[in-house]
DNA sequence: CTGAATACGGACCTAACTAGTCGGATAATC
DNA sequence: GATTATCCGACTAGTTAGGTCCGTATTCAG
């Protein structure tokens, strides 16, 4: 069905939330969890993952919580679906080194990793900030070249 | 992990291999397991499925077997996904009517609903019979368009 | 008319994955 | 040292994907 997990939801969601609130130091997990009505323990490893990958950084202790670790123009909704459900693969074939089991036969698989870069491309064109800044914009328009030639 | 399933796989493979054999007037559903090493009965119900969709055409009885309803330029790669895999939804959220519980809390349902009709569109630019013709042709290259504005 | 080849379609099974929970350990602040 | 947090692994329940089985209907050849 092509769809994100929850998870990548909710950490769009929460690193949104952070990039609207730039004044505030920290949310804690409880924060994040209580705007949106996610349960808390979920959302809570959802915030490691991405402090692991380096997209928040972390503070214990009371006041603590997470912040963005970047500006929010330089994060990339494929980075955090990267770090949440891992690679982008929109064939069931090539799961990481393994080529599918199929192959030689399996003869789609080079035209649709171009559509997989394709889409990749167009998520990478997209940062935090502009699922904030969603006014009716023409001339933010962005074009992404889907080639199929090999 | 936003990939799609192994019958939309096979389907598309599937496809190719009618398109690429114009001269054969059908062929069976175990000749086409054969030709990939698919589970015959598994790509049987997925033919069935295209065919109620009205993408194949089937015939019963001895040198029976499925052939292109259409011409393959006009077949879609997002025609076949949808008969098989059903809509195309990124977000977890609006499947089908009903939006989703979080709502009105989810604020990145609208900004990942254009990039949900972004891929599609890149789905639908691609037809069986680009599946076939991967040579390289820098002028074959197709430019989408990515709205980001309301 | 009989039998082989084929499409059609429901029921079923199993493994994997998703979503979510629980419980405890560590760390920072007051 | 009590409180507020992050951190992290293990566990459970529900869903989905992938695949199989079996019976029925349809068409054609001999």
């Amino acid at each position: 069905m092509l769809k994100l997990t929850k998870k990548a939801d909710y950490g769009l969601m929460a690193l949104k939330y952070l990039a609207e609130h730039p004044e505030t130091p920290a949310f804690s997990a409880k924060d994040l969890a209580d705007a949106y009505g996610i349960p808390p323990q979920l959302l809570a490893k959802i915030l490691q993952r991405l402090t692991k990958t380096g997209l928040l950084r972390s503070h214990a202790g009371m006041n603590g919580g997470y912040a963005l670790a970047r500006d929010a123009r330089t994060i990339s909704a494929f980075e955090v679906i990267h770090a949440i459900d891992g690679p982008l693969f929109i064939t069931s074939c090539f799961k990481g080194a393994k080529s599918c089991e199929l192959t030689p036969s399996c003869t789609i698989k080079e035209p649709l990793a171009r559509v997989n870069e394709t889409i990749a491309g167009v998520l990478k064109s997209i940062s935090i900030q502009d699922l904030i800044e969603h006014e009716p914009a023409a001339d933010k328009q962005k074009l992404v070249a889907l080639t199929l030639g090999a």
